[in-house]
DNA sequence: CCCACAAGTCATCGTTCGTTGACTTGGAGG
DNA sequence: CCTCCAAGTCAACGAACGATGACTTGTGGG
């Protein structure tokens, strides 16, 4: 990043009279606010504010205040998912672990963009993209890796707890889990994706175990 | 029905001019509203709409819209929780997939009001609530039934999975999850929960006294 | 040096919000 | 039947919202 091809003088410190980074200040500044207090309790003054310009940019430069919120919501999810393809199952949960849960989001103040997206859900288009990003994303990453049935299931279980993971320590604030590390959570995810992994009891699935079998679970019921 | 001692004569169906009945009426479609649209997405002419009366008489019933959503989404969790206290830990799980996931909760749109409480947690007392609500209603009972240093935080896992079974299943609407039914899920929670139960695997890699240790993850830039 | 054009500001519009006070109406008691 | 009080309605308020158009100001190119 050359910072900025400062054609004469660089008076001020951040932000002389440049379109693009105003617009992307703002689309930072909305990315935090509407994260943390959702769509409808964000006013575009704030946001403005936050920045320090006029709030009259963010209609211009975004269209209107829906648009400014897809844009700040819309993340193209970075996966290293999608690089290790052969990873087994355990490998990508404690990924996820990492990305989703401790994975420090710059601009969403470090909880992931889609705990952040629950807090605007009330419309559908938010419920509309939180499934897509969801879904597309993570989810079918995750049940390719799985197999039996209920494969899609079992990897919307895994993304479940994952979810309720953030959602715990983001937005409520459950104290063991808000202050438990990256080291502490790292066995007992593998214990619960390895239970996941596995392939289900019933349902007559012949052969058990196809790939790599049960890990250490003590599955009987 | 027909319940109502009605004095005179019970002309109009529902309700003839009962402040009682009214206030109720209000509360259910706040809470109906609230849940589904989060706190700053309604507006007390809707909810009023609903009832069928006069916006004007909200702040009169209940003082203001926040003390309407304070009263609208206290609801005290009726736990079937504190009545089996020797139960296993297996069998509570499952009763708190009953109760948490797949109880139907009348004046919620069959969603949990936890979950539903999270569209409006842009608010730090929203925020308070869930907390108090979660920890003091469910976690607590089911941490006392773990034994090892870290029984908190299996619990709080185990809720972060069923809370993440609510928010998949009525925020975002993922596939598997949505259709699935409590048998379907009962043996996968089952073997989870059996996960979660067992002690504590010794974790032989920090041998150190420093508990914890500082690590911090690696924050990737 | 200066000038045109874009970046940014200002005043303001129409709407919707929560809330308030004055008014109207229904229904039970005398 | 009349009266009175509470339940409910109506109109309106000030504030905040998103959005718009005209204006001001800074800056690079001539």
């Amino acid at each position: 990043m050359a910072a900025q091809p400062v054609t004469k003088t660089a008076r001020h410190p951040g932000r002389r009279r440049d379109r693009a980074a105003t617009r992307a200040a703002l689309l930072d500044a909305a990315r935090r606010r509407f994260g943390r207090q959702g769509y409808e309790g964000t006013g575009l003054r704030e946001i403005a504010a936050d920045v320090g310009v006029d709030p009259a940019l963010i209609p211009r430069y975004f269209g209107s205040k829906r648009a400014l919120y897809a844009e700040a919501v819309h993340v193209e999810i970075p996966s290293g998912l999608a690089a290790d393809v052969n990873a087994p199952v355990p490998h990508l949960a404690d990924a996820l672990l990492r990305e989703v849960v401790f994975g420090d989001w710059p601009g969403f103040d470090g909880e992931h963009p889609l705990v952040a997206m629950l807090r605007s859900a009330g419309h559908s288009d938010v419920r509309d993209l939180l499934r897509h990003q969801l879904c597309d994303g993570y989810l079918n990453a995750l049940s390719g890796r799985l197999d039996g049935p209920d494969a899609a299931l079992r990897a919307e279980l895994l993304g479940a707890l994952l979810i309720g993971m953030g959602v715990l320590r983001s937005v409520v604030g459950s104290p063991a889990l808000s202050d438990a590390t990256y080291e502490q959570l790292r066995p007992l995810v593998a214990r619960l994706s390895a239970a996941l992994a596995a392939a289900p009891a019933v349902k007559g699935s012949s052969g058990g175990g196809s790939r790599g079998g049960p890990r250490r679970g003590e599955a009987s019921r």
